[in-house]
RNA sequence: GGCGGCGUGGCCGAGCGGUUAGGCAGGGGCCUGCAAAGCCCCGUACUCCGGUUCGAAUCCGGACGCCGCCUCCA
């Protein structure tokens, strides 16, 4: 059974999926109005993973994450920049899709955008204007909180404690500090759309709720995203179902945030680092190991010491991979369990490390046992035991291919020079002539070869 | 003010009542013509002060330090 921790009821819970074969997960995407950060990048990693994990223990995933390509910030960088609010939004969803390529984070099932999503917003809007659970002030349609009972539930909080911490003033207007605008009225030169109360734009809170219940429908399983977004977000966008007595998630997952120093990274603290410049100069890889390190609901800590930590510990699985010939699965469909039949020692493996990840997604853990399997199939090959070994190895390639993780055995080609200076120096090995080897070796060396001999004779491969 | 979290060996990071977490770095050994890769061994850590217990990093009380949310944020 898989069990997860819910953030509304504070306890590691079973998932329980409205259909015991189905998953509906919706993640909530980014902003498109600068470049991805590392929290982005933990966040999709996190959820990426949960979603292959899932996949590998044989539910059917519809995974639904959106892109927000309206709103404040948007249209301040159009202004600045003098293009338009969709010219922006266009441009970092394309970065943001290049830095998910990168990362091998799989694409959603879905990826609604907000913009295409306004019509039914409007209709949601309208009914809690009806019911008046909405009401007008002078710069747009706001949400009542204290229309909903349990209003606080996410924060763990009631709404009269949540009211007394406000910190920001309520506008004159505003019926409480709390309340949230559902519609933005147009300024001049905003753009816009049609409403019965009033053209203007949508708020934030009311995207999330309309594409999350549109498409995966009412009840659905489960929503994810950063420890940031529990309230007021979701806390919002959970009120909005509550007061259209729709059925919202069943089940909510927050992932903890990425630290610098002793601080949260944020855009508002100014301290982030982009994805972007990060995959420009380190492998991929290693930011997906650094975050499965740890466990998802930890802040981690992202710094060059922590990452060129997971990328030395990347060279011995490559190492691995490559002694054992072991395939890249994490590429191309989702590792299935189902597809493979393993007993023994890798048998063994897959059932500890599958219930390690079925509680509460344990990766820590489970990383940890994945390199105990590394040394013991190494081991196992020392001591001859090439099969066990081998079907060992195979394992922990598919564990790790399951969460996403490629271990890459691939060796660049040599050319046809570099194969002769390789045979030659297995010739002179043979005959014993260790001075011409190590010549030969230093000269493979310094055309940046790595050389390492084996059973089969040299062996090279680009550093 | 309310709510929540954290303080672990050189670094990262698990554990949450008794057993070696794991990784990286470092030291020693084995293997190897040498090197690399691989294997084996090694650190004996839990902010502090009390308490509960046969036994506490792990539970309870207190202190100190730090962080987050209650405003946009993944």
């Amino acid at each position: 059974m898989l069990r997860l921790y819910d953030t509304a009821r504070g306890e590691v819970l079973d998932l329980d999926p409205r259909d015991a074969r189905r998953l509906s997960m919706y993640v909530c995407g980014p902003t498109v109005y600068d470049l991805p950060h590392l929290g982005h990048g933990r966040y999709t990693l996190v959820w990426d993973v949960a979603r292959r994990w899932f996949s590998f223990r044989g539910l059917e995933v519809r995974f639904v994450s959106n892109i927000t390509d309206i709103d404040d910030n948007i249209i301040n960088r159009a202004l600045r920049e003098g293009s338009s609010e969709a010219e922006v939004a266009r441009r970092f969803e394309d970065e943001w899709w290049r830095a998910m390529t990168a990362l091998g984070v799989a694409r959603p099932d879905d990826t609604p955008h907000a913009t295409q999503f306004v019509a039914s917003m409007v209709d949601l809007i309208a009914s809690f204007l009806r019911d008046d659970i909405a009401y007008t002030i002078s710069d747009g349609v706001y949400f009542d909180t204290s229309r909903v009972s349990d209003y606080g539930l996410l924060a763990g909080q009631s709404l009269d404690s949540l009211r007394a911490g406000a910190r920001v003033e309520a506008s004159e207007e505003k019926r409480s500090p709390l309340d949230f605008a559902l519609w933005k009225f147009a300024k001049a030169g905003e753009p816009s759309w049609p409403a019965p109360f009033g053209d203007g734009r949508p708020g934030w809170h009311t995207e999330c709720v309309v594409m999350s219940l549109g498409l995966l429908g009412d009840d659905f399983d489960l929503h994810c995203g950063g420890l940031d977004l529990k309230f007021p977000h979701h806390e919002n966008e959970r009120a909005q179902a509550e007061a259209a007595h729709r059925a919202f998630a069943r089940h909510w997952a927050h992932n903890g945030w990425v630290m610098v120093g002793d601080e949260k990274m944020s855009k508002s603290l100014g301290n982030f680092t982009s994805l972007t410049d990060l995959l420009a100069q380190t492998d991929a890889r290693a930011y997906r190991l650094l975050v499965i390190r740890s466990h998802y609901r930890s802040p981690i800590e992202v710094t060059p010491a922590t990452i060129a930590d997971a990328e030395r510990a990347l060279v011995r699985l490559d190492a691995f991979a490559r002694r054992f010939a072991l395939p890249r699965l994490a590429g191309g469909d989702f590792v299935r369990q189902g597809d493979y039949h393993f007993s023994g020692r890798a048998a063994e493996l897959v059932e500890t490390v599958g219930a390690l990840l079925d509680d509460d997604l344990n990766t820590p853990l489970a990383v940890a046992a994945l390199f105990e399997a590394v040394s013991s199939a190494n081991a196992l090959f020392d001591q001859e035991e090439q099969e066990e070994a081998s079907s060992l190895a195979l394992a922990v390639a598919v564990l790790f291919g399951a969460l996403g993780l490629d271990l890459v055995a691939t060796v660049h080609d040599s050319d046809d020079e570099v194969r002769a200076l390789v045979q030659a120096r297995d010739a002179a090995r043979g005959a014993r002539r260790w001075g011409e080897a190590d010549r030969l070796r230093d000269e493979l060396v310094s055309r940046g070869w790595i050389v390492e001999d084996s059973a089969d004779g040299t062996r090279v491969r680009r550093g």
